[in-house]
DNA sequence: CATTTCTTTGCAACTGACTGTCATCTGGCG
DNA sequence: CGCCAGATGACAGTCAGTTGCAAAGAAATG
């Protein structure tokens, strides 16, 4: 919780260097998204920002969504049938396993296939700029 | 283009034989789906559509879609930043790599990166009951 | 064929997830 | 502190798709 509160205030000054003003709802949206270890969509974002400041609206919550994710500051995700979910960027990349039955979200990486996308991108003859790989399944039921 | 035509006949016996009714505007759509190798949106269908017959609706369109898609006729591919794209089913899986610049769809395939995908869920305790594997990358300038 | 039954259609109204407009408010520099 | 460009809340608009409904049309049956 300590942790937490440093990397909050860690962000805040990252993103005052860029030149975005530390709002009130800015600085609880970044609260919410530094201490979630989900993938909440704006919806719930903001849910979780009234419980804070119960003036904050929706479209803030969208706005703020789109500022740092261009910023790069955030990494938004549209996994299938459903809004966009957000978490905060950390300096690793990795994909995305969501349970269907849950709609839980585990995280994973795998160094080899991101070297054959490479490849198969390469024998196209393309360069890749983004990808996106989800794998949506059900937990093996182990009886 | 002979066997296209016969393609589609036989999709419509293979439709009707699962208790689906061929309609004009079924018929329609499906002719403009086995006769097409791009990846059309619900709207370019439509624009097709009405070019053989103007009081086909929109909303039957999508309708039609659906329908196809839980029938497992058609894959719907939700691209990023654009409406849903359909390709007829064929027997073969592959995945897609998309220009950025113009659109297009290409297709592949790896039985690699399947097979990784698969070790992935099986390491995390899940079956994987579908996946969505994009590349999204410009052309390399061979200059 | 004609009849009957049940489905599908076109249209228009509606929905969810955003995005844009605008009058008011406010961070943060000077 | 005072100023003012940029941010906010309220709400209207957009986009892609869905839904309710009366009329039209498939196809099973007589």
């Amino acid at each position: 919780m300590e942790r937490q509160a440093v990397r909050r205030v860690d962000y805040e000054k990252e993103l005052r260097r860029r030149g975005v003003r530390i709002t009130r709802p800015r600085r609880i949206i970044l609260g919410i998204l530094s201490e979630t270890e989900d993938h909440p969509d704006a919806l719930e974002i903001f849910r979780r920002a009234v419980a804070v400041d119960s003036s904050i609206s929706l479209s803030t919550v969208y706005r703020t969504m789109k500022l740092l994710g261009d910023l790069g500051a955030i990494h938004r995700h549209a996994f299938e049938g459903g809004p966009s979910r957000f978490e905060h960027a950390t300096g690793d990349h990795h994909d995305h396993l969501i349970d269907i039955e849950s709609g839980d979200v585990i995280e994973f990486k795998s160094d080899r296939i991101e070297q054959l996308q490479n490849e198969i991108a390469l024998a196209l003859g393309y360069d890749i700029v983004h990808h996106r790989l989800e794998l949506y399944g059900r937990k093996r039921r182990t009886g």
